[in-house]
RNA sequence: CGGGGUGUGGCGCAGCUUGGUAGCGCGCCUGCUUUGGGAGCAGGAGGUCCCCGGUUCGAAUCCGGGCACCCCGACCA
């Protein structure tokens, strides 16, 4: 591949990074563009990698009690106008349906940008007593937002995701509910992803249309810009008085149920490459790999196929059936250097190579995709070795990311210090903050944004004044260049 | 919405300035030789040159209009 970008491409050379990633998503066919604008095809293999996302996401859901349901496509374009915040956010990106049928239809239909209002709807049916909470719901669905600017898995028009959405009898279980949430996202994208985040909350222009308080995840790319992961939300009770959700409490009080919303989407897989990808394309983490091991049989002459042959198949049986996910490449057309190249593109953790001369000594040669290092490894402890070695890629793809992280982190005291922390290193730069809508303003002057405030009081506290105005400040936050 | 760019076999491009009826690389097909880091040779298939209109004996090329997509910035997972 003709890559002209290496990980840590930095400030001004940032289209030489976008190039790299498209260029990787497209030869890596994750994913391609469409006759639609805005819109792209999932390719085969990246969507492999969004099912063993999904896989364990809608596990560890179950496992907290949620319970999955699907939602209408269409909403009423009246449902999104019943919260103030929510249609402000949204209606600039609304889709909408005018005509069905060959009639203009009496009231028009908003292609879901997400699925609050028509679920809320829904729940004034179903909610009736304190008995009746909380409900734990979640779907695995796609939306709609009629984006301008369209980057592949990072922001297209139509995207993947799951949404939860739940209804609790107080504040503080909704509040807790949301904590969970953030806390398993978090494990998730750093333990199967192997992306390290920095969790918080966002500052009232950051945070959901319509919500309470928002919680974040963020990430630093190899650009050293930050993105956000996923998000989880204390709506309060904003939809379900917009949409009159009322339940009888124990002592025979109506009241409005406490809601959440939150949500993780295919821009993970952008956020994968972004983080682990290199000059050789994708690097991915083994447990969200399609195939976590590729064997490459290497044969010159019929007789050395027939004699590779059987010791491919016996290893491939042996990973297989020890739970690995295992491909191999059987193509004649192609060399084996081809191939070495070609799946080093794709990602795939570790390649098996098998010869003649492997075959003569009973082992194999076993090529890292992370570190590129060979080694020799006798067939009889193959399985073993491979579950070591993509437990030390796994771990290594994290470490090294967090390096990265600490690399680029940095605080500053002043407006001037914060304005050279943001270009070099780059990154996080934590700064005291007071909170302010002006000072927020200034900082997008500099391309810059709040990106989480931390969870942690003892963590947030400040004493100094605002890096900004100078006024004392509110709390001490991290702010970051994004996408 | 502003700025920039591009539309020519499947993909990437050249040709356009100075009109003469389309070429290169990759890929694809067939055969032989190859195969431990992106193979070689030979043969072959494949194009309404984005669309509409104009100028001209003749338009990929010149003129006018339109469309589409990509990239870069402000909003967003």
């Amino acid at each position: 591949m003709t890559t002209e970008a290496e990980t840590d491409v930095q400030d001004g050379r940032d289209e030489a990074f976008s190039k790299w990633y498209i260029d990787t998503v497209l030869k890596a066919e994750l994913a391609d563009y469409t006759a639609v604008r805005g819109s792209m095809v999932i390719r085969p293999y990246g969507y492999a990698i969004w099912e063993l996302m999904q896989q364990y996401v809608d596990r560890e859901l179950k496992a907290t009690g949620h319970q999955n349901a699907y939602f209408p496509l269409l909403i009423p374009l009246s449902f999104i106008q019943k919260e103030a915040e929510h249609v402000e956010g949204f209606a600039p990106q609304l889709a909408v349906v005018t005509h069905g049928g060959g009639e203009e239809l009496t009231e028009p239909l908003v292609v879901r940008p997400t699925s609050e209002t028509i679920i809320y709807d829904m729940l004034s049916k179903w909610i009736e007593s304190y008995r009746d909470l909380p409900v734990l719901l979640n779907q695995w669905a796609n939306v709609l937002r009629w984006e301008i600017r369209t980057r592949p898995f990072l922001r297209t028009a139509e995207f993947l995701w799951q949404e939860g959405h739940t209804a609790h009898a107080t504040f503080e279980e909704a509040d807790e509910e949301a904590l969970l949430i953030l806390k398993l996202y978090v494990r998730f994208i750093q333990d199967e992803l192997a992306i390290p985040v920095y969790q918080g909350r966002k500052t009232e222009s950051e945070k959901f249309a319509g919500a309470l308080s928002t919680f974040t995840m963020e990430s630093l790319m190899g650009d050293a810009k930050a993105l956000q992961m996923g998000t989880s939300h204390n709506l309060g009770q904003n939809f379900s008085k917009a949409f009159d959700v009322t339940f009888l409490d124990r002592e025979g009080k109506r009241d409005y149920p406490w809601s959440t919303s939150w949500a993780v989407t295919t821009r993970l897989i952008g956020a994968l490459i972004m983080v682990h990808g290199d000059a050789k394309g994708l690097r991915l983490p083994p447990r969200v790999a399609p195939y976590q091991v590729v064997i490459v049989p290497i044969w010159r002459k019929d007789e050395d196929r027939d004699k590779v042959e059987p010791l491919v198949e016996d290893v491939r049986h042996a990973l297989g059936d020890a739970g690995v996910r295992v491909k191999t490449d059987w193509r004649d057309q192609v060399t084996p250097g081809f191939k070495f190249n070609d799946w080093e593109l794709r990602g795939v953790p570790l390649r098996i190579e098998i010869g003649p001369r492997d075959v003569d000594s009973e082992s194999v040669v076993i090529a890292r995709r992370d570190t590129r290092e060979k080694t020799h490894a006798p067939v009889s402890g193959i399985v073993d070795e491979v579950h070591t070695l993509l437990e030390a890629v796994q771990a290594n793809l994290f470490a090294e990311a967090a390096r990265y992280v600490a690399a680029h982190t940095s605080s500053a005291d002043t407006w001037d210090e914060l304005r050279e922390r943001l270009i070099d290193p780059g990154g996080f730069v934590t700064v005291n903050w007071c909170d302010s809508k002006e000072c927020e303003i200034a900082l997008a002057a500099e391309k810059a944004t709040v990106r989480a405030i931390p969870l942690d009081d003892r963590e947030a506290a400040s004493s100094g004044p605002c890096v900004c105005c100078g006024r004392p400040a509110s709390f001490r936050c991290v702010v970051a260049r994004s996408y």
